[in-house]
DNA sequence: TGAATTTGACCTAT
DNA sequence: ATAGGTCAAATTCA
């Protein structure tokens, strides 16, 4: 088909549209946010709204015009609205992986304070930290996790925790590799299996998705590499390798449509930064336990109550 | 005491 | 040359 004449155009599609899906959920998210909130302004609101319009009317414009990516890019990336994450820097790391033998997929995780943060950004596997380096352009270190099984049961799973610098809460959790070890068996079975609609096999019907899961709270998942879309999953659930019986119904079906996943926590309650400030809140490890020191992102409170959610420690 | 984290040094890709 | 990613010794934790 075109995708296979024109690959490089259909991935910068595919990228676009991620970014831009990814954004309006963001945004959804901030509205629902400050809807239930006295405090926010009128003015505020309606910004978010024509910003989560804008990003569904841009998506619409690159699927229908594939060919334009050129035009509508500098829109998103120049004069367009500030970018309440760094969404476009982690899809074209995606695209541009150096471990191209490595299927690697991006969550974007919002957290709210107070709230079980240990399972808002647990995804069910163990992780080791073994590196944190400061970003360019970025407020906050980057934290380095491979499994824990990597030595006893050589899985090459790993990931990568950047907290957003706009949105504190808001991280990204960049997984490579696919889980070889005996925990993944573990995490599929402990978690809820949630399966996609059947007939979700389209593009635009992916934008369906999208909205529906804004309006009404319906959640899907998708954690595997090779299958991309942009997802949101509430706090209750992890996504975890049942996800893969979903993303072989969905390969099978041939969809492939977002560059990676995106995944939103729907934890759409009035944001705590004070709170998030003063926590470690970066990545999480299941069942090893972490040693709270200091966080990179800032101090750290000893007495805090989620001592299983390891992070960004330094 | 073994396991996990920290962190500066080193490696690699651009 | 530089930034991102990884290693591994030192340190901390349970």
């Amino acid at each position: 088909m075109e995708r296979k004449s024109n690959s490089g155009e259909w991935e910068k599609m595919k990228k676009e549209i991620h970014e831009l899906m990814t954004e309006g959920i963001d945004y959804a998210h901030e509205l629902k946010s400050q809807l239930g909130s006295s405090s926010s302004d009128q003015e505020s609101r309606e910004h978010l709204a024509t910003k989560i319009l804008e990003s569904y009317h841009k998506s619409l414009t690159i699927m229908n015009h594939s060919g334009e990516l050129e035009q509508v890019s500098p829109y998103i990336h120049g004069g367009g609205s500030p970018k309440s994450d760094d969404s476009d820097q982690e899809s074209h790391q995606i695209i541009q992986s150096s471990k191209k033998s490595m299927p690697r997929w991006t969550e974007k995780v919002r957290i709210t304070p107070g709230v079980e943060i240990d399972r808002t950004l647990d995804d069910g596997f163990s992780w080791r930290k073994y590196g944190q380096k400061d970003i360019l352009g970025a407020k906050f270190p980057r934290g380095y996790y491979r499994c824990t099984y990597r030595k006893s049961q050589g899985c090459e799973a790993t990931k990568q925790v950047q907290r957003s610098n706009e949105n504190q809460i808001l991280f990204e959790i960049s997984y490579r590799g696919i889980h070889s070890c005996s925990q993944a068996a573990n995490v599929r079975s402990a978690i809820p299996v949630r399966v996609l609609e059947p007939d979700q096999t389209q593009g635009h019907e992916n934008l369906e998705m999208v909205k529906g899961s804004l309006d009404t709270g319906h959640h899907n998942y998708n954690h595997q590499p090779h299958l991309h879309q942009t997802m949101h999953y509430p706090l209750s659930s992890t996504p975890n390798l049942e996800s893969n019986n979903m993303m072989l119904q969905l390969r099978d079906q041939n969809i492939d449509f977002f560059g990676s996943t995106s995944f939103s926590s729907d934890l759409g309650a009035n944001a705590n930064y004070d709170y998030l400030a003063s926590h470690n809140v970066g990545s999480v490890s299941h069942s090893t336990s972490n040693s709270p020191s200091e966080s990179p992102f800032e101090s750290f409170d000893p007495s805090n109550p989620f001592k299983g959610f390891g992070g960004f420690y330094s």
